[in-house]
DNA sequence: CATACGTGGTG
DNA sequence: TCACCAAGTAT
């Protein structure tokens, strides 16, 4: 019985390259990296407080993604303490588009728990920066490393599919054995010297060179001590992440106008998109897909009837659905939606909880709140709309 | 150890 | 269109 790690024969325990090999990687990573690194914004400095909000907004996300919005955070909260005094609306709305938003809450919170605690600064060790809400082993090593200079480990995408190919870790990359595994190599890899630079420079091959699909092994520095590449199993390691089975689903929202204002609610703790303000949505039953299925506008008097009550029940308000507005389809999670707009005119009722989670805004001040994407997307279209007709 | 959490880009 | 992937963390 063999595990997973030694399906071709080598224990874990001697794929980690010896001394000399690990002395050549340095010396070539190092080189490449002089020659090859890229200039990001969060690059030129060791300023704990910008590689923290980069890293915060590299999770899970792409480079192309975060630079527009770390440019525009900056400016918003160029200090820990600007950060601290902001209103958590405020930070939410400079997130909004960036997703996993709860990466905003935590950070709202952090810089608040540094300013009152730490008189804004930050811990320089590893250990004390993963106690910080959002802050985890990898985000961790990268700030302890990139703005300390402390030798802290680091294992995010790109390291762990790097280093699963230099050892040849046949085994799931992901699980506990290859975790553990991958964070012991990603510690003895690193030198005394620049090791933040380093870690850089390992994830800026994993990222360049060292890509998912159809990595560029003729351009490697390390291909002369990568076992994958020796064994021709690059496209083989590392093993890929299963993935959950995606569920169509088909919703609608509803812009309940009252004179010049729409009905906003803010989305409750337990709901997806927490905290960000949504017009109310609904999931449209089964038995309406059939319906669906046809013209939306030919859905509007079945909407009409099967959202009567749940409408009621969420906000206090009665309405009546006039038309559709437009269709959008996002993906979220394991879901696929198919999410219908529809415009209503308020008849009566009054809002079922207080000001604080529902009110009738003007489209105006739709750009002060912060929304999810989808939502963003139909208030854009309703002030656009509004502006035309008036 | 599995799952929730978002969105946009790519082949 | 669609599956896959992205500088992960919290529970």
């Amino acid at each position: 019985m063999s595990s997973a790690g030694e399906c071709d024969g080598t224990p874990e325990s001697e794929l980690i390259p010896d001394g000399n090999r690990m002395t050549r990687l340095r010396r070539n990573l190092s080189r490449w990296y002089a020659a090859n690194g890229r200039e990001l914004p969060w690059r030129a400095t060791h300023d704990p407080y910008r590689i923290w909000i980069s890293e915060i907004m590299l999770q899970q996300t792409t480079v192309a993604a975060v630079i527009p919005y770390f440019d525009r955070f900056l400016k918003q909260f160029p200090t820990v303490d600007v950060l601290a005094a902001a209103d958590e609306n405020d930070v939410l709305r400079m997130w909004e588009g960036l997703g996993y938003y709860s990466r905003a809450r935590n950070i709202h919170t952090t810089a608040r728990q540094l300013v009152a605690e730490r008189d804004g600064t930050f811990p320089e060790d590893a250990d004390e920066l993963q106690r910080l809400p959002g802050i985890g082993r990898y985000t961790a090593g990268a700030i302890a490393s990139f703005a300390f200079d402390r030798r802290a480990p680091i294992v995010e995408a790109n390291t762990l599919r790097l280093y699963s190919r230099l050892l040849g870790y046949q085994g799931d990359p992901r699980s506990s054995a290859g975790q553990k595994l991958l964070w012991r190599f990603a510690e003895e890899v690193l030198p005394r010297k620049q090791p933040g630079r380093f870690n850089q420079a390992l994830m800026e091959l994993g990222s360049t060179v060292c890509t998912p699909t159809a990595p560029d092994c003729p351009k490697c520095p390390l291909r002369t001590v990568c076992r994958a590449f020796a064994e021709n199993l690059q496209s083989e390691i590392p093993r890929p992440k299963p993935r959950p089975q995606i569920t169509p689903v088909v919703e609608a929202s509803i812009a309940i106008r009252r004179a010049d204002t729409y009905l906003l609610r803010q989305r409750r703790p337990e709901e997806r998109w927490a905290g960000l303000w949504d017009f109310p949505r609904f999931e449209v039953g089964p038995d309406l897909l059939s319906q669906a299925d046809e013209s939306p506008e030919r859905m509007v008097p079945f909407l009409q009837q099967s959202l009567r009550q749940p409408l009621e029940k969420l906000t206090g308000v009665s309405a009546e659905l006039t038309s559709v507005v437009t269709e959008l389809r996002h993906s979220v999670t394991r879901y696929r939606i198919r999410l219908i707009c529809l415009e209503a005119e308020y008849r009566d009722g009054r809002l079922a909880n207080g000001e604080e989670t529902q009110q009738w805004c003007r489209p105006e001040e739709f750009e002060g709140l912060a929304f999810s994407v989808t939502g963003r997307k139909l208030a854009r279209l309703l002030s656009q709309r509004d502006i035309g007709s008036s």
